[in-house]
RNA sequence: GGAGGGAUGUCAGAGCGGACGAAUGAGAUAGUCUUGAAAACUAUUGUGGGGCAACUCACCGGGGGUUCGAAUCCCUCUCCCUCCGCCA
């Protein structure tokens, strides 16, 4: 959410924001129904004052029948008044409900474009692989050393469906474990966030209304998260912080459900795009300074790049453009993982800041040493995501004779150091 | 699933139709005392909206209602607690 004195004092600048993210808002009308609130909002005040007033009266009144006069003359008003309540209540719902749109507007550094195309890449890392032999895709792969089963998803859990096993699974277990000791290590405090979250947490975090089509909902009015960040921003809604806790930073970990409704058709093979998956993020709460959120989003950058580095996938990292920015977002990161059968890169991580966007919708403040009480800011990165990981992972690492050798970091977490055919 | 009880400021906790934006305590901030600290004492200390300001309006879990007047009464929703049942 905007802070609506900032829309009043720049609403070009609001203008100039669904421009550039390709999002269509009628500033002028919210303005107008602003000014419409206000209005009523006044005559409801003014007539509330006069009310005061008398009931005063009434009670200072020292015989009854003064008393019985004042009220009399209390009821009289109240007849004669024409009830701005209702009014009220109805431009005041649609003006919650349209405030609930007003993009956050993107950092100078973000470049203007209008899709993924338009992203710049801002560095790149790692190796790509000159492979002498013919490369198998990750669904071959899986196939081959029985990791996934395809088939069987789909009969149990439909389109999209799928089941992850034997060093598959242990595999994703030996990240988690890995990426945790990291993020751990670097102070974030890990969570086990949950997945099933009411209405208050999507709206607080931006999913609500805006992208209603892309989560699920449950029968009984739940909804189902699409990652841990939705809970773990929740977690401090409607509290008041102390300066000195912040930066708050944690690790939530947490089943991720998501529609794809946007996206049929598109990666319908393997395990790249799926419903259901396990997520790995990192959410930080930090003091409203522009500088601050600037530092702490390269962290989280770089902290998703060293848990890459680590399992040796050569990424780059792309600075997202306006038209691929989400409503709330003022800058975004996506860490993109090379996969050799496509030949390109593709999104492992997305690494983003909001500043008080996300905060005031859910209400999360603190108290400044000075005794100010501010907005956090707020910030989110993804630590690891499996099973996607897995492709660039089972891919890069592939060998002539069929088999998969297990990055040097995962080896104390695993059993076995490399994945072959029985 | 059944039966009761509850939700009040940063926290704990009173109030149960008008003098309550809310007792009291803790915490925090400032000051006195002290070489310094602790203790003690004194003062200040909720949030949001409108107005340059004086001032004014709203807020006692959320939403409705009754009343001249609601933290207090009624309805409803959410959540928490206790007991019983059920499951582990």
């Amino acid at each position: 959410m905007i802070d609506i004195k900032f829309i009043r004092e720049n609403p070009e600048k609001i203008k100039e924001a669904c421009t550039k993210k390709k999002i269509r808002f009628d500033v002028d009308h919210l303005l107008e129904l602003d000014a419409k609130r206000r209005e009523l909002l006044k005559s409801i005040e003014e007539f509330n004052a006069i009310k005061n007033q008398a009931n005063k009266k009434i009670q200072e009144a020292k015989n009854p029948e003064d008393r019985a006069v004042v009220i009399a003359q209390m009821k009289e008003l109240d007849r004669n008044s024409d009830d701005k309540g209702e009014e009220f209540r109805k431009v005041e719902a649609e003006f919650d409900s349209l405030m609930l749109l007003v993009p956050n507007i993107p950092d100078e550094s973000v470049p203007v474009g209008d899709s993924d195309a338009d992203n710049v890449e801002v560095r790149k890392w790692g190796e790509i692989r000159n492979f002498d032999f013919p490369i198998k895709d990750h669904v071959q792969i899986a196939k081959d050393l029985d990791l996934v089963d395809f088939e069987r998803g789909t009969k149990v859990a439909g389109f999209r469906g799928y089941f992850l096993k034997r060093e598959a699974m242990l595999l994703c277990m030996a990240i988690w474990q890995y990426a945790t000791d990291i993020l751990v290590r670097k102070g974030f405090t890990p969570v086990q966030a949950p997945a099933l979250v009411n209405k208050e947490a999507m709206t607080g975090t931006g999913y609500l209304p805006q992208s209603k089509d892309e989560v699920y909902e449950t029968h009984d009015g739940m909804y189902l998260a699409g990652t841990s960040e939705v809970a773990m921003m929740s977690y401090h809604s409607n509290e008041i912080l102390k300066e000195e806790e912040l930066p708050i930073k944690y690790m939530g970990f947490s089943p991720c459900y998501r529609t794809e409704i946007g996206s049929y058709g598109k990666d319908t093979q393997g395990i790249l795009r799926v419903h259901e998956f396990m997520k790995i993020e990192q959410v930080i709460l930090c003091k409203n300074d522009k500088e601050e959120s600037v530092k702490i989003h390269e962290e989280i950058t770089a902290n998703a790049e060293e848990i890459l580095q680590g399992l040796g996938l050569p990424y780059h990292v792309v600075l997202n453009c306006s038209g691929d920015l989400g409503l709330g977002q003022v800058k975004k990161y996506d860490i993109e993982c090379w996969v050799p059968s496509q030949e390109k890169y593709r999104e492992t991580h997305s690494s983003s800041y909001f500043f008080d966007f996300q905060t005031r919708r859910l209400n999360i403040r603190y108290k400044t040493k000075e005794g100010e009480t501010k907005f956090t800011h707020s910030l989110n990165n993804t630590g690891i995501a499996t099973p996607r990981v897995l492709i660039p992972l089972l891919e890069n690492w592939q060998q002539a004779d069929g088999s998969v050798k297990i990055p040097e970091a995962l080896h104390k977490y695993l059993p076995f150091k490399e994945i072959r055919r029985k």
